[in-house]
DNA sequence: CCTAGTTACGTACACCGTACGTAGTGCGCT
DNA sequence: AGCGCACTACGTACGGTGTACGTAACTAGG
């Protein structure tokens, strides 16, 4: 008489284990690594509910057992990761413990490459995230502006981090399930700019790509992105 | 004979005709326009390729002739909203004009509800794209910085927005296929989110949380944000 | 004119999330 | 002690998805 709710739940609410009935079989840290396991290997498409409860060695709908929606099994994953974050102690210079942070967000999608497409969009306030705010809070201690201003911040700067690793591992995502490589469809794309540019409708744009030489450096741009965002919320160069 | 392709492929490098056989009855427009009113009246996930044939009045497969794969059909989509961007005459006061694009892209992801989660993680090189950055480009020619910082400047002012933005919309798209309301979700995560505080495992959270009175206001919290992005690249306040 | 490249589209396949029903298990209460 | 109920387990089935493939009709280029 299981009977899926009618009114919304968040699965950190809901008692992994209640008393009654058999034991269950697994922990939900156990399904999670379970996805995270296929998600790394096969790609963010390849968790399914099918796929996943046969990792994990069980019939699919016993799943639901612990994971009322699949949607749920996305917020396991994404805190799953999250563990990642190693919660040092700070330093006193807020500027680099932040950098430090974004670097080991930045890792982190790098090293699970379907973190961004499960973060866009996601409200989220899993236990890890909840302690990576607290650990990010502890950090700008030292930064002398009201908390909502350092929420902010923390804010946007996960957001710049989120934003430009899915632009640098987009094409690898996508390209996982297509029968050509990355190099392949990123050179068929720029080949495409480059007809457009050349067409002469867009001098200005033009005259950019002129200017850089050799291939864009994306860890650079990226660096130079956060020291702007960290610019903008250091009291000492206003 | 049709064949699909085994090597990538841009669809705007696609010939929309090339004169052999019978005349299409669609054009790609028309394809991106009724895809568009289906995911504004039902959702993103309403977007199927039966459906959009269905609305055009033809059978699926031959939207295949159209459009490759359903994720072309998607880049169709983000291009066609694009075109509702306004490309006004630059004023010569570039931060202003920079808030006007901002407020332009916000005002129609409100519209569409479903492009921030099309946005992250597409490459997006579209014609509406190309223009809309020969147009920011424009407006920022009173701007005395190199042209690669002026792209950089672009892709973070556009990250943020699509950030915030999609943020603010999550909620909203996601439960349009539940039985329940946006009001009710985010009354039930925020239950969620006050237990885990009142818990004083997260004090510098706690602090934040107790520090604002009333609701947030969303968007002057992305005005805010706007603005720090702006003075990072202001060469006058630095 | 003919033929090759297109359009149109019905059918079919593999896969998806998940509602529902049934059977077995063991805690909590009386 | 033992009953009942909440829970786990899971097979089946339904309505949906993207799209490969085959066939028929059509028309512009040689």
């Amino acid at each position: 008489m299981a009977g899926r709710a009618a009114v919304p739940e968040v699965i950190w609410a809901r008692p992994e284990r209640t008393g009654r009935g058999p034991k269950p079989a697994f922990t939900r840290a156990d399904i999670a690594a379970a996805a995270v396991r296929i998600a790394d290997a096969e790609g963010l498409d390849a968790v399914s509910m099918r796929h996943v409860a046969a990792e994990l060695g069980c019939g699919t709908m016993s799943l639901y057992n612990y994971v009322p929606r699949k949607e749920d099994l996305y917020e396991l994953m994404v805190d799953a990761v999250g563990a990642e974050h190693e919660l040092f102690e700070p330093t006193g210079d807020w500027r680099a413990d932040m950098l430090r942070n974004a670097g080991q967000t930045r890792a982190i999608m790098y090293r699970h490459t379907w973190v961004p497409r499960l973060m866009s969009g996601v409200f989220g306030f899993s236990p890890n995230t909840l302690r990576y705010l607290e650990h990010c809070l502890a950090c700008l201690e030292p930064l002398d502006v009201p908390a909502g201003t350092k929420t902010e911040l923390i804010a946007l700067l996960n957001g710049v981090v989120t934003t430009y690793t899915a632009n640098d591992i987009a094409t690898v995502e996508r390209t996982r399930s297509m029968p050509w490589s990355v190099e392949e469809e990123n050179a068929v794309r720029m080949a495409y700019l480059g007809s457009q540019v050349a067409t002469g409708a867009y001098p200005r744009l033009a005259a950019a790509f002129m200017e850089q030489s050799g291939p864009v450096d994306l860890e650079a741009v990226f660096r130079r992105a956060l020291e702007r965002v960290l610019d903008a919320y250091d009291p000492g160069l206003r």
